[in-house]
DNA sequence: TTGAAGTGTGATAGTGACTGTCACTTTTAG
DNA sequence: CTAAAAGTGACAGTCACTATCACACTTCAA
């Protein structure tokens, strides 16, 4: 990895781990991006180059791209829910940073900003899912079959992380997300 | 109704149907409130006391409460999904003010940011679905299953407006959501 | 009908998220 | 080692949104 890159990714642990710590002390709202900068010796500046708006700041997952590639290698092989299941364990449970995810999580569902930019992108991660689908089976363009499918598995994952985090993560997110798509089949 | 009650009403309808043409005709983010205002004849600071946020002047609708009446009438009776499916169909399906709606969901649908915030109306949506899921069932707590229904039931309706707005609304609402629900049990 | 209490409105000033620009520094590539 | 490329901080500006206050309009009881 380059330096540039090396650089960057660290700043940006700086500013999500000072952030955080903030968010948890003062309140999401009443901490700005200016004491943001000030705690973690990065101007603001900077930090709308890296994360775009305050709340990617929390958002901003290191690993995101981890469940498409597991997701990529099951979405032939087995049934599309399974295989969402499956990759959203793979990609979760067992995080070696399992507290600060957590955290974040706690700061994401407590503040409804936070919140709507999430569901933002869950609406591209919804589509893209749905073309992945429709890929999937040889189709050019997802039915509604498709769209659907997706949905349910991205609002399942949803209450599973709604869950896990409310009751003090009591048992592993892995099995929080099996109980979850347990209850899609039994409707 | 009193005189108060349908002046604020009238104001409401005003500022939306002034705000959806200028939002159509130069973009969400390029019109500013203050636009909004000069061309409805109410001051800004009356708009954020009646919608709270610029968001809301899209997303407010004052048939809101419809479903909610369909749904309770429907709730022992028939299995939840179904129940839901059809008070959607109840509340959304030939209204009178179709077209409206419909600019109105087009508008929501093109802009992040109005999304973000309908869907966090969306997450108070759900776990009230989840309670009184479980409610019906006689529980006082929704279990995961209550809140994955709930889930699947509001994602399943989104997907169908999603689509409904995007085809030019080829079809009814009503056949689009019927479409939709069907796709929840063949998975 | 009237007058007092209650409630909505407009104007204004202020906060803070976010954008655009520019001079300067650091990294990269040949 | 050097020229090009890319990131950084400082600064000024826009706009959504909040709080406050004087004023106007409803409401309701007498």
């Amino acid at each position: 990895m380059r330096l540039r890159e090396r650089n960057r990714l660290a700043a940006m642990r700086l500013v999500q781990d000072s952030a955080v710590e903030l968010f948890e002390r003062h309140g999401y709202e009443s901490t700005t991006i200016e004491a943001i900068a000030a705690a973690s010796g990065v101007s603001t500046a900077t930090i709308y180059r890296h994360f775009g708006n305050k709340e990617t700041i929390v958002l901003w997952d290191e690993r995101e791209g981890i469940i498409n590639d597991e997701l990529e290698q099951r979405l032939g092989r087995q049934p599309p829910l399974e295989a969402f299941r499956d990759a959203a364990i793979a990609a979760y449970d067992g995080r070696d940073d399992r507290d600060r995810f957590l955290r974040r999580l706690r700061l994401i569902y407590a503040n409804p900003s936070i919140l709507g930019v999430a569901a933002q992108n869950e609406a591209r991660n919804r589509s893209e899912l749905a073309a992945g689908l429709a890929a999937a089976d040889g189709r050019r363009r997802p039915t509604i079959a498709d769209d659907v499918t997706a949905a349910i598995a991205l609002a399942t994952l949803d209450v599973a992380f709604t869950r896990w985090q409310r009751t003090d993560a009591r048992h592993g997110l892995g099995r929080t997300i099996t109980d979850a798509y347990s209850a899609t089949t039994k409707r």
